[in-house]
DNA sequence: AGCTTTCAACTTTTT
DNA sequence: GTTGAAAGCT
């Protein structure tokens, strides 16, 4: 609970916020500080927009609130549900950006020659048709190109704009990369997450008709995390919102830390020049956070070149100072750093007997730059036995081998999950290339149909060779018959036996071993293979327990029922933020959650700011780097830990390391009340003990 | 030379 | 936990 809901909200709204929630008439831009309660001032601004009066008196359907992740959008949705009621809330346009994406060219992309139920292609599924695309084994190589590719795509080129501009031999490598990846695309009817942004763009610009409706029906637009935005999706914006557009963006220039993803600040710099009657708010009382903590954060951030004016401020009091930490090394940084959590807590315990609500792990937070600074970490607690997870990383259901099965899973529930298809048909290999599904998916583009419908038209057989045609069959009565036998299986073992068999039908075993090249890694993922066959056939139930003396058998289900659930427990995998553990994550991670004790590990030169090699680092990249830090600071509720390591693990021997100097931007010897030096204290201290034992023994003394 | 094994290094990743 | 590189072995 603590880690991802609201501070104490106060009752009332500040006057920024109020100003922010009042302004109705013209573009407005909220710049909300860290903490400053921005959630709440867009849902009370939806719920203003919906009331009778002036510039307002809209209906649910004409809001759109636009997210960067699913998450934000069900906490925003959330919230208004209990602002507005159920009914309304369901009724508003709340949704992330791709997902508002899917809805336009769902609607309307049929103009672009785009069918209804497109295909969205994830990472994995880029990855692997680049491969193949640029004829290439090298996964790493075709990382690199979907990344150019991404950035490419974000700020509105296509392959041939690509090519021309390149400028290096990789970069036109890379163009010519995309231009096979975009037909391979329009042949499978597919599109990317880029594509998601960028084609919407594409149909509002040239077709004036899409256009005038989406602006005459969303007649209000809020933005969250506009900092985070790329140039396509102002772009998108601008269009959906028309000329004379009212919209709220609601962000904080301080928290943009996205730029290598193509986020820009430009953006926000923007705003004020194409909406002259733009209306800046800043928010900036802050509820989260202690007074020594936000100085901390405000003297770093100060150092960065200020786009608009604002300084955080809370009344929750002075708090505890910011504590300085240091590691000899890594594993000595972890150590300290659980040591420094368990003895906070210990006087939590003291302060507070029987209020679990302070004292449970998941007040806790370690925070670093990158995932590999866990490791220590998670070792460390361990030892200890605090509970722990840790964020991002991948998760069982995100493995290669899992996402294959569930493809195919997937498929047997609903054949029209053209990605699925997709992924099963190519997974094992079985003489179905991107020629045969090419000319399937241009003629189920055709005919408006899934492809696995297309697969047993009678027409296709003219565009198909024998031999093709036989596999795609093959394949699709194996779909149907495996399909058949899955509905009918029922409990764990029959379920086990029918999901081996499939196993064995496609070969996934051999499969494995053929595409990987280590053998260990190719039995570790049949173990994960053989461990989700176990995971779907235990949910199939039928087993005998011992349910307290009694024997009960739960309820058999089959395959197929346990199919269904399998997507909502990937997505459930997500919102376990309440579980009573301590949070390992990266600064980036980090952004939007808050946590009454934070450390920020690690912060070193090299680390934070990251640099490469000594030296080559440009002003921007520092001040995103130092942006990074202000975020990390701002996470911290009541008490912030920053740790730096002496030495650091290079190869074999240690070597030297450098605190960061976001360390001395903190300015933590200024203000903050008087401050004693330590070994003053001590000698103090002494001194009292002294006199309270020299009274004890007077006392004695004068007793005998 | 060609193979195996060990060792160190590792940005950040909303969709 | 994974991957590439370098050292070591046949």
């Amino acid at each position: 609970m603590s880690s991802h809901s609201a501070s104490a909200a106060p009752a009332t709204m500040n006057p920024a916020q109020m100003a922010a929630v009042q302004h109705l008439d013209s573009p407005c831009l909220v710049l909300a500080g860290a903490g400053s309660g921005k959630t709440r001032v867009i849902t009370q601004k939806i719920a203003r927009l919906l009331q009778p009066g002036e510039g307002a008196d809209l209906a649910p359907a004409q809001i759109a609130a636009i997210t960067f992740t699913n998450k934000a959008a069900a906490e925003m949705r959330d919230r208004a549900k209990a602002l507005i009621g159920a009914k309304a809330a369901g009724k508003l346009l709340i949704c992330t950006f791709h997902s508002l994406g899917v809805r336009l060219l769902r609607d309307d992309g049929e103009v672009l020659g785009l069918k209804p139920q497109f295909s969205i292609l994830d990472s994995d599924d880029v990855t692997s048709i680049l491969r193949d695309a640029g004829g290439t084994t090298d996964a790493k190589q075709a990382r690199n190109w979907q990344w150019t590719i991404s950035l490419w795509k974000n700020n509105g080129l296509n392959s041939a704009q690509a090519l021309s501009q390149a400028q290096s031999d990789d970069e036109q490598v890379a163009a010519r990369v995309m231009k096979l990846y975009e037909e391979r695309l329009a042949a499978y009817q597919a599109v990317d997450f880029d594509d998601l942004i960028g084609l919407p763009l594409k149909l509002l610009a040239e077709h004036e008709s899409v256009r005038m409706k989406w602006q005459r029906q969303l007649r209000h637009v809020l933005v969250d995390e506009y900092q985070d935005t790329n140039a396509t999706q102002y772009e998108l914006l601008k269009l959906l919102v028309g000329p004379q557009g009212i919209f709220t963006a609601v962000g904080d220039d301080d928290q943009s830390i996205y730029g290598w993803r193509g986020a820009t600040l430009d953006n926000l710099k923007k705003l004020p020049q194409d909406y002259p009657n733009l209306k800046v708010i800043p928010l900036e009382q802050n509820y989260r956070s202690t007074s020594a903590i936000l100085r901390a954060a405000n003297h770093v951030i100060a150092t960065n070149p200020k786009l608009f004016q604002k300084t955080l401020w809370s009344d929750l009091g002075e708090g505890a100072p910011v504590k300085l930490m240091e590691g000899d090394n890594e594993e000595h940084e972890a150590e300290r750093t659980v040591a420094h959590f368990m003895a906070l807590r210990m006087n939590l315990l003291e302060k507070h007997p029987g209020d679990p609500d302070k004292t449970a792990w998941n007040n806790f937070a370690i925070l670093y730059r990158a995932n590999h600074q866990a490791r220590p970490f998670e070792q460390a607690l361990r030892k200890a036995n605090i509970p722990y997870k840790v964020s991002g990383g991948q998760s069982f259901f995100d493995k290669a081998e899992i996402k294959d099965l569930c493809a195919w899973l997937r498929l047997l529930l609903n054949n029209d999950d053209d990605p699925a298809f997709l992924r099963a048909v190519t997974t094992p290999k079985r003489g179905i290339g991107h020629q045969t599904l090419g000319t399937l998916g241009e003629f189920a583009g055709k005919w408006k149909v899934s492809l696995f419908e297309a697969l047993f038209s009678e027409s296709l057989a003219a565009s198909l060779s024998k031999r093709a045609l036989e596999g795609l069959h093959d394949f699709g009565r194996y779909v149907n018959d495996f399909e058949y036998k899955a509905r009918q299986t029922y409990g764990g073992e029959d379920a086990k036996v029918l999901l081996l068999e499939w196993l064995k039908d496609i070969e996934y075993e051999k499969h494995l071993y053929d595409n990987e090249e280590n053998e260990k890694v190719a039995a570790a993922r049949w173990t994960n293979v053989l461990d989700f066959i176990d995971w779907v056939a235990k949910r199939c139930g039928g087993e005998i327990e011992n349910d307290g003396g009694m024997t009960v058998e739960t309820e058999k289900k089959s395959v197929i029922e346990v199919a269904q659930t399998i997507s909502l427990i990937t997505s459930l995998a997500e919102r376990n933020a309440d579980q009573n553990v301590v949070t390992l994550s990266t600064l980036h991670a980090s952004k939007g959650l808050e946590w009454p004790h934070v450390v920020l590990a690690g912060v070193n030169e090299g680390s934070l700011p990251f640099s490469r090699e000594e030296g080559e680092i440009t002003p921007q990249q520092i001040e995103e780097e130092r942006r990074l830090m202000y975020v990390g600071i701002t996470r911290a509720r009541l008490t912030l830990g920053v740790s730096a390591l002496k030495r650091r693990k290079k190869g074999r021997e240690y070597v030297q390391a450098i605190p960061s100097r976001f360390i001395a931007e903190m300015k933590l010897s200024e203000g903050g009340g008087p401050k004693e030096d330590p070994r003053e204290k001590l000698r103090r201290q002494r001194e009292e003990l002294a006199a309270k034992a020299k009274a004890a023994a007077d006392a004695a003394k004068a007793h005998l």
